[in-house]
Parts: structure tokens; sequence; C-alpha cells
DNA sequence: TTAACGGATGAATCTTGGC
DNA sequence: GGCCAAGATTCATCCGTTA
């Protein structure tokens, strides 16, 4: 990450809109600005530091990672992917402790890592303060190759609370939730489906107020517009957060006029 | 556990027929009376020492741990299972380790445990020398329901391998399975459906040499016998031993007469 | 309308060659 | 010899189009 974007960070949204606030800046700058005890729920899709057994191939180019060469689609890079696993478990850590604070009581969180990384997630959630409950799978069907071998199939959801869990739905909810990657719709070479996310937003109240330190290609927020609870985004690249910005403003103009 | 049990471990099978070797005793003594370099895979279920948050819930009577006050069903009592988190992890690098020892380079690892172990049991697989491959989804469908919340849905089986990984099949193995647990087929409280076990068998070679180190109820054996690879099991609890002992036993007759 | 087919893709992995 | 960069490689799955 080039210094100058931490230069020009903003403690205030550079977008704020029916219940959507955008902040352009690093997540733990940010979150630092937000007050105590102010948001209902987290649900968020950090960069993973995965892949790649050397530090040399954790830290290649970002437009070759994780994508074969071959692959025509191309994704703006993504920034801070880049950490070993040491400096990635402390850095979770302290935007979770952040989140922690910023969080109502009773507030889920909800994070997604690969296999990777998940033990490592696991202690920052915990060393965090945050109550670990259970993993949610994530089955994406679709998975590379790998003869001979168990295909990394799915990508895991922590899911964890603040203090005690309050539930807000009578429902029991799955522990798989499958869904295919669909690359024509993917805005961010990590983008998750939609309907992932609003499935998952079933554990939070219906108009909840989400936090989302790392928005990437927007889809919490869209998931969040199309089922009327509050977001807030934060978005490190200043690419993404074009992108996101217009995405979630052109839906909100589209909800105003057609609303779900 | 009571020291009797240690005072009368055999360190020669028990039963030993057509590729089946049986031995009643604590793991990590048994474990070590076998040769280097002498088995192709271990698949495996160790006690999770899971369950109850509180030492008190861990250390509660075996019968009443992982069942709600209403079931029914009954089963002997499991031994090994109420370690804390420490020791447990410490337990399983030294079985790992024991285990890693007596496969031959490029076996494959596979191990059971549920969503709250997964991260001490990848800390112990990895010090054990073990080198991590990825995390296999089992989907058993039915979970107790949740209010509010995620079921707890899956198990998961850790994949590892001794050394460089060895293809033995062309294919690419899904990572999610998906059997739902039949009461009525189980014969030890935390029994796993034998059609899964056959699955997770696909990385192994044809005539492959399986360790189990602890047997239960045998369904690990069931699966090698049905699938013609030879057995290597253990198991600490003499009711659990006798059981899995005849249940082989008669399958292995029953094999006999009329070949799958 | 349904079925079949072609084509693209996946939060990689492995081998090889160079420094 | 060790470390690292670059390129080749794998197929189940699903989309979109055609029969």
């Amino acid at each position: 990450m080039s210094p100058a974007y931490r230069g020009t960070i903003s403690m205030v949204p550079q977008f704020q809109k029916d219940g959507v606030s955008l902040y352009r800046g690093d997540a733990l700058a940010v979150l630092s600005a937000l007050s105590d005890n102010s948001v209902d729920a987290i649900l968020t899709d950090p960069p993973y530091s995965s892949g790649g057994v050397t530090l040399g191939a954790r830290q290649a180019e970002p437009s070759h990672k994780y994508q074969s060469s071959e692959t025509k689609r191309q994704y703006p890079p993504m920034l801070g992917d880049a950490k070993d696993q040491r400096s990635w478990t402390m850095w979770c850590t302290l935007w979770l402790g952040e989140c922690w604070r910023i969080a109502r009581d009773g507030a889920p969180l909800m994070v997604f890592t690969d296999w990777r990384q998940l033990p490592a997630l696991s202690d920052a959630v915990q060393a965090a303060d945050w109550k670990w409950l259970g993993i949610i799978a994530w089955d994406k069907k679709s998975a590379r190759p790998q003869i001979g071998k168990f295909r990394q199939q799915c990508e895991f959801v922590l899911f964890a609370v603040k203090g005690r869990f309050v539930a807000h739905t009578r429902s029991c909810l799955p522990g798989v939730y499958t869904y295919p990657v669909i690359a024509t719709q993917k805005v961010h070479l990590t983008s998750k489906p939609v309907n992932l996310i609003k499935d998952l937003l079933a554990v939070t109240a219906p108009q909840a107020s989400v936090l989302d330190p790392f928005m990437g290609g927007g889809s919490v927020g869209e998931a969040c517009i199309r089922t009327g609870r509050r977001y807030i985004g934060m978005e490190l690249s200043p690419e993404y957060f074009a992108i996101s910005r217009k995405r979630l403003e052109s839906l909100q103009a589209e909800c105003e006029s057609a609303p779900e």
C-alpha cells in the first residue's frame, strides 16, 4: 500500500444517504473514529493474505495472485493482502477489537475466511473478546481441480457475538449455504454472492445497522439495501471505493423508484 | 481413565485376520510399538474433548456429554474425552507424531474434528510435521436446532500428508460430503457413516493399509474391509473393543461367503 | 420448452529454470 | 544448494447459446 492512501483518509463519510455511509480509508483508522456501542452487527470479508507457501508468493503482484495465468477477466488490485500469518493475525485482532468496541451488546460478528486462515482468525476473534459461536460453511461448488485430492470447495464464515447472544428471528438458520460463484456477476476478484449475504443477515434485526470495514465490491452493502438494513462501509482502495459507491448509489435510486 | 486400562495393554494384536489387526490398548502406547514407515494412510476420529465451555462440563459423566438430557439412546462411556484444550492439543501432537513416524512417505492423514477443536487440531497436525492440505466438510444435515442462530451442521476432516503428496486416483475429489446421521445405525455415540469413510478412502491406494488409533465403533474398519483395504485399529475401551471386534469379524465372515 | 453443447472459470498448485 | 519467479496445468461446474 502506498503511504499516499493513508494520507488522504477521511474521518467523515464520503458518501451518506438513506442509511448508507461509506468511508474511503484504512479500516483501522476509520474505525477509530466511530463511537462506542453504535452498530448492531458486523459482516465483512477481509483480505485473507492467504495463498502461497512462500513469502514471495504471498507478496506476488496482485494481478497474478489467486488467478490462473489464462483467466481473461481482470480486476483492480486488492490492497493489504500481503501480510504473513503472524502479522495478519495481529492486524485482525486490532480491527476486530475496534469492531467490538463499536458494536452494541449482543451484536453478531460474521467474518469470511478460507481454510488456511481459519485457525488464525479464530484466535484473533477470541483475542478481541468476541465469543466464538461457530463456523458457517459456504459451499461454492466450483473450485480449482486438484487431481487425487479433495477440492477446497468451501469458504467459511466465523460467527461470534459480543456478550450474550440475542435472537432476532424465531427460525433456526442452516449451517451450510450453497451458492455458486458467478464470474459474470463479480465486481471484485473475491466478490461474494449477494444472496449468500442476504441469508447471513438473517441473524440481525430487520432494521439493523451493519458495519463492514472491508467493503470491496460492495456486496454486503447491496444485501443491506435490499433487505432494508443500514450499512456502514469502509474501503481503502480508491478504485473499489468508487466502484462500490456507484453501485450502491444507483441501487438506492433504483429501489426508490421501485421498492422491493 | 482408570490406570487398570493401561496395565493390560497388549503390544500384539488381540485380533488378526485377513488384513485386519486390532489392538486393545491406549493409542500412544500401542502406536509406539509399531515400526517406522509401515502404513499407507491414517484415518481416525479421536475423542474431541469438546462440548462444554467449562472444565466441569467437559469432565461431565461421559454418557451425559454430547447428548441432551432427554435422549433415550444410551452408549457405553467414551474414554479419554475429558482433557482441557491445552492438554488435548499436546496429546494430539504426541499421537500425530507417532502416526507420522509410522506412516510411509506420501501417506495421507485424515482426522475428524468439530468446529470448536478445529484450530487446535490444525496446530497439532502441523506441530507433528504433517503438511496441512485442507479442510473437508461433512454436512450431516441434522444438527441440534438453535433458534435465531446458525446450526452446527458440519463436522470437519483435516486433510494432511507426510512429505510430498502422491495421487492414487485421477479424479478430483469433492470438498463437501453430505451424509445424514442415522441414529439406528450408530454403534458409538459419535459413529460416522460408513459411506462417508468409504468416500474418504478414495485418496488412498486400493490396497492401502489404513491406521486408525481410535477405532470406537469400528466404522473405519468396516469401510476398509468393504473396499478391500487393510486395517489396523486400536481401542482403549474394552467395551468398544469387543463391539468392534465382533462387528468386523462377522463382516469378514460375511464378505468371505459373499464378496462384494 | 427442454436438452445438449461449448466455453469460461476458480481467494492455486506444481514444476522448472534462473540467479 | 537454496530461494524465488514464471509458466503450465487440472476438471467439475455453471452460464449462455443453440438444437
